[in-house]
DNA sequence: CAACGAATGTAGAACGTTCTCCATATAACG
DNA sequence: CGTTATATGGAGAACGTTCTACATTCGTTG
């Protein structure tokens, strides 16, 4: 026994739940009890289990734990990395995880929907415990799906009716709302959306629901049924093009709500360039409040709709899931608005 | 035989590697080797396992894979997700590995090399086929232990002598030697380094390079054998007073170079709040060609080392050595620099 | 036609866990 | 003291692959 052990021990170099079981002098079903915290273990046990995981410098193999059981690991995926509201998110994420003894890993799906699919089939063929989703692309459907197969949280994901999964969002129709009200509130009447480009973003997407968000302030506010909403393309430089036609137009509003810092900045830059001054030519607001929107030099109000809290909030919700809770969860935090010069000049600022 | 296949398949609705074999009319073993595109396998045989593959929706467990062969899975691990030049270096890899059957996880150690160990770990445990460190905090040594268990080519991380693993970098010397250079061509004699603070970046990151480089172009420049470097602390809000108090000092150069924009879009930031004119009063040169570097707004002048490039080259070189090359490779990419006014004010742009 | 080698397919032992019984020891109770 | 409940530990069957031997078939060659 002992030497056909020695002679295991030899072959690879892998110190395994067996050799841990032997150098304590238990059964493997004992240390792996022992690791789960199972129901049946005398101190006496859990303390020369630990003292031998600790002496050999145990660790579990995650892939022969995902074969059986949990692998203590959640799946994260993001549509995109570029978008500097996302690693927000991560960090969240990592920030709840990182007490615990879950460990996060991350996919990026590029917003392809073929690779989306891709990486939550890798991520359940992993045996993951759980996956926050983060502006998926996929319709609900596909992920009732997968959600049959594994917990699944999803993020900036506009789908309360969903049975089979939860939701995490910030209220986008209200963060447009508050948009438009700070805008009215500057005197501003003559306002517009740019939004994104037709074929991004369907109906459960966070954009549309700042569409919709906007429309209803502006009725609210009276200024007509059927506001306008400009669309963006999401590519260069077709982006950049319809950008440059918004700044140019003689019927140009006076102010401007953009769905993302992503666009605003970039008409921040180009209204620069093409002598087109903020404030006092055309207001902007953007959304996500990201750490360039608050650089002096871009100094653009903008919705804030904390993604690191997101994270935190869809990361507990997943742990409590993956703990047994089967009912729904659908959760909605409140946005808030950042004021900044590009919204009305401030006083105390330095002029440009 | 058939009905406790069929008793196997009703347990557990997952279509394995058996269910295949089943519906082929051949063994597992066949079937694995179809898989994995092994020797020894007719036309006629593979077409009738890629049949049934097909027909039954059939997709490997990574976690059984793991257990005993590959997982077609490379690791990525990131220091931190917020500095915008590590995405780019995603989208290299990931362009890379779209292609092929490999697919990323990704992993962000947020500096913390704790954190950053356990996350190695893991991936080795999940029998990743390899990995792609990018700025590891982790000492040579312990890099080399790893590289073991595991191939790994690391991005960011200057050390030529190590026999382990592979390096991809772009030269950071050279880099900064650009920086000065250009720095010189415009007349200007008086210029600093910003660097990143003492306890950050070890001798093999990144940032000591740029260091070496700074010095080694501004002695050849004849500026003195010991040129000023100046360190900024990485967190806020002792970056921004740093910052403030560098701008504000009586014997502030003409001329200054950051290690990476991050440091250079906030530093052009306060400048602009301070009243400092950037480039009348101070050239700024940064590092990474962030995108917010391109902004019309920021007008960086940075040095480009394409992440994506560096990302694309990393996984080529993993996959060869995962493919069986044990000799290690150390690639160096030559950056380059993009101008623009804050470097010097170029006659077709608008003033601001 | 015997002998051999190449090509093709299969059986079955790993891989390192989890987890369901089971066995045993001890305590509690009448 | 017998019976029953409870607490503790262990045996061993999964889990879904890979991969090493080995068996079979079929040409080819001397």
């Amino acid at each position: 026994m002992s030497i056909e052990d020695k002679q295991k021990l030899q072959r690879n170099g892998r110190v395994t739940i067996r050799t841990v079981a032997t150098h304590a002098g238990v059964s493997v079903a004992a240390v792996s009890k022992v690791m789960r915290n199972a129901y049946g273990v005398s101190d006496a046990l859990r303390a020369r289990v630990t003292d031998a995981i600790e002496a050999l410098a145990y660790r579990p193999s995650r892939a022969a734990r995902g074969l059986r059981g949990r692998s203590f690991t959640i799946g994260v995926l993001l549509i995109d990395i570029r978008n500097p509201f996302l690693p927000e998110v991560i960090a969240g994420v990592n920030g709840v995880l990182a007490p615990s003894h879950y460990q996060a890993m991350i996919g990026v799906s590029d917003a392809r929907v073929q690779l989306e699919t891709s990486l939550i089939e890798s991520m359940i063929d992993y045996k993951m415990d759980g996956l926050v989703l983060v502006a998926p692309r996929l319709p609900s459907e596909i992920l009732a799906k997968f959600a049959v197969q594994i917990p699944i949280v999803a993020v900036g994901y506009h789908d309360a009716s969903a049975t089979a999964f939860d939701t995490v969002n910030a209220d986008d129709q209200r963060g447009a709302e508050i948009a438009v009200e700070a805008l009215l509130a500057c005197g501003y009447r003559d306002i517009e959306m740019l939004s994104l480009g037709e074929r991004q973003g369907h109906a459960v997407s966070v954009v549309r629901q700042r569409e919709i968000g906007f429309r209803r302030a502006m009725q609210r506010g009276g200024l007509g049924s059927s506001p306008a909403i400009g669309k963006i393309p999401i590519a260069s430089p077709k982006r950049e093009e319809a950008m440059r036609k918004f700044l140019s137009r003689k019927d140009r509003p006076r102010a401007v709500f953009c769905w993302s810092d992503l666009d605003a900045i970039t008409l921040l830059s180009l209204a620069m360039e093409m002598g087109v001054r903020v404030p006092e030519d055309l207001a902007v607001i953007g959304y996500d409040n990201s750490s360039t929107a608050a650089l002096g030099l871009v100094n653009l109000a903008s919705v804030d709709q904390s993604g690191r809290e997101l994270g935190q909030v869809a990361t507990r919700a997943l742990i409590s899931r993956i703990e047994g809770r089967t009912a729904s969860e659908h959760i909605l935090q409140i946005p808030s608005l950042v004021s900044r010069n590009s919204l009305i000049r401030s006083g105390n600022s330095t002029d440009r």
